[in-house]
DNA sequence: AGAACCACCTGGCAGC
DNA sequence: TGCTGCCAGGTGGTTC
């Protein structure tokens, strides 16, 4: 059982990182394997599981396991499915057999005698079917791969002209950049040395490029960090899909800062909070 | 057009 | 102790 009795631990939302954890972990073991069919205890998520989906993929050969944004790309031969682990979701392997629990709603079963389960408590997360899931309008208005070369100080710049809108607020919208949650646009406005509430358009072109840098470098470790819990989420053990990290501001508030041991601030922005260090922040 | 909300959902926890 | 009620958060949708 993991330590969760530091305020600093936190079961991580699926963001991008845990989102491409999940990815790396699972593709090995199920692309190339066919599908069985699909068992769909609970249809009701964000939107309704298609009635006919064990239909729908059964026989097909699934052929890759991709990720834009937080979503899953799920090929199959023939269309494929679009998965959304919304805030609580977790995708993992187990044996078929294995006694679904309270919250485990969808199961796609492999020709290898495995299930891929979703679980999601909250059930904000979605498994959608699509003739062409990487043409689907959900993906469409998607923003920038924040891990892609297209994106660095110069295109955080362009996005961020004439934008009065708060810069933490500008990093979580999705249709700009993608993957960056609450607890990673926090951390890397930390890293930054940026305070949240900062008009966008204030923005300085070189704090731009630092900015950018540290989405990067925050994502990145993230990532990094969620590799060695790989096996979690495989044969279930642990909490799959997930990992557990240290923060320098996230649910840190009223803590002292890591860096300098000022007391760390928070507030809320579009109903969402917000903690930075009134010291190493400024401006 | 852009900005600021809301709705969706449940587990966990503070407060009484 | 058990109840109430708030909070967490991604994102499409609504409203101003």
């Amino acid at each position: 059982m993991q330590d969760d009795s530091s305020a600093s631990y936190h079961r991580a939302m699926p963001e991008l990182p845990e989102v491409e954890t999940v990815r790396r972990g699972l593709s090995p073991h199920i692309v190339g394997h066919r599908l069985r069919g699909a068992r769909v205890r609970h249809p009701r998520l964000r939107w309704p599981v298609p009635a006919g989906l064990d239909r729908l993929v059964k026989g097909q050969r699934i052929t890759a396991l991709e990720r834009r944004g937080k979503y899953l790309i799920l090929g199959l031969e023939h269309g494929g499915l679009l998965l959304h682990l919304g805030m609580s979701g977790s995708l993992r392997l187990v044996a078929a057999a294995t006694p679904p629990e309270k919250h485990d709603h969808v199961d796609l079963l492999l020709d290898s005698g495995q299930a891929l389960r979703l679980r999601d408590p909250r059930r904000f997360g979605a498994v959608l079917w699509s003739e062409a899931p990487a043409a689907h309008p959900l993906l469409a208005s998607l923003g920038i791969e924040p891990l892609s070369r297209g994106f660095d100080g110069e295109a955080l710049y362009r996005l961020s002209r004439g934008k009065t809108t708060a810069i933490k607020h500008l990093i979580m919208d999705a249709h700009l950049i993608v993957g960056v949650g609450n607890i990673y646009a926090n951390e890397a406005l930390f890293q930054a040395c940026i305070r949240p509430t900062l008009r966008a358009d204030q923005l300085s072109r070189p704090r731009c490029h630092r900015l950018a840098e540290a989405i990067k470098d925050t994502l990145r470790r993230a990532i990094k960090a969620g590799g060695s819990s790989l096996r979690d989420f495989v044969n279930g053990h642990g909490e799959p899909g997930y990992f557990q990290q240290s923060y320098f501001v996230y649910g840190r508030a009223g803590e002292p800062c890591r860096q300098c041991g000022t007391t760390i601030k928070s507030l809320r922005q579009a109903n969402r909070a917000s903690h930075y260090c009134p010291n190493c922040q400024k401006g």
